[in-house]
DNA sequence: CTAGAATCGGGACGGGCGTCCCGGTTGCTC
DNA sequence: GAGCAACCGGGACGCCCGTCCCGATTCTAG
């Protein structure tokens, strides 16, 4: 099978240090930040980069999939020990605690399409998750029925977005008012 | 005073064709779109464009401006005839209804700084009028006392962002939201 | 109708970014 | 410790965009 040797140790050692930078810059900064940035700040050269990545979406993608797939672990964890609104709303809240805290991950939750893209390819299905949570809660009649998907991703989104502020407010507004009116 | 005289006729025309087809751009593809892409469907030259505006936000400013004013005026009509709580839901919904008409506005308003900055130069604080009606919705008690300005500001641009799917039930989501819970 | 000024068209320029490549260097194996 | 392959650094390239400029054109006053 794998008849490529293990790679250097330097080679190793600038792959995590990359990694590593990229992770804190994107969650900072957001995902604009240049590749010729991160490789400065990690102290590579930028072809040192694009060899480990060849593309900016790689290196997107080797930071968020473990987290996204720890998160997808969570709902799953949810979804079985809960019922369907307490773990649709705690998998809402997760989320957003979790875009706030990273900018970049924010911006992947922004744009609908870009999160799906990566979860698929690491394997970790959350946005399937949130859809299936949200359907069940609204089949047992705990969240309003006409709302959509597209409204949750949009609402979490928003939320995601209060960077500096405290997040309990706007989270009790829009849970609050996805809850049916009872 | 004005010593210059009229602009040719061809000139008018096309600065006004240029307007013209820059809202209706901006309005159904984002702010992003290039100017070179608005001069060539304007059947103009790109100098044409960058001469009746010296910058893209020149052009931005000219198209939006007129509506700014409006939305402040209809502010202002709700405010001097309704009370409070529902002066402020009126023009949060009347916001997002024209955001969601218009992608290119949905833009600026999701970016905090750049439509006060427009409306600043337009003379119309729409901005400003929205933040006293939340005040003073929040006075009268009709409006949860913990959202700040921010919290309204990410809301209504999340809901402008739902461009296809009916507004409604996103409205009533946010808006039942910020209702002080009797 | 004509001259001259206002205006036009679109290519040039500068800046930013992602990606690729190559000469030089470093770590690993024997 | 020597030689080779893996790896590094950062400059080069191509692309996109906004802005500026200039030779060519078109309008309009007289």
């Amino acid at each position: 099978m794998s008849d490529e040797r293990a790679p250097r140790a330097d080679a190793r050692r600038n792959r995590a240090r990359v990694l590593e930078v990229a992770a804190e810059v994107f969650a900072t900064e957001g995902l604009s930040v240049p590749v010729h940035e991160i490789a400065r700040r990690a102290g590579v050269g930028t072809g040192t980069v694009s060899r480990h990545f060849p593309t900016k979406e790689d290196l997107l993608i080797a930071i968020m999939s473990t987290r996204l797939v720890k998160l997808t672990a969570e709902a799953d964890e949810l979804a079985r020990h809960e019922d369907p609104a307490t773990a649709f709303f705690a998998l809402f809240t997760s989320l957003v605690r979790a875009g706030a805290a990273d900018c970049g991950l924010a911006e992947l939750a922004g744009t609908d399409r870009r999160l799906d893209a990566i979860g698929e390819r690491a394997g970790a299905d959350l946005c399937g998750r949130l859809h299936e949570l949200l359907a069940a809660a609204q089949k047992s009649g705990d969240v309003r029925a006409d709302v959509g998907y597209a409204d949750i991703r949009a609402l979490m989104s928003a939320c995601m977005a209060r960077k500096e502020d405290p997040l309990e407010p706007i989270l009790a507004v829009v849970t609050d008012g996805l809850r049916k009116r009872s």
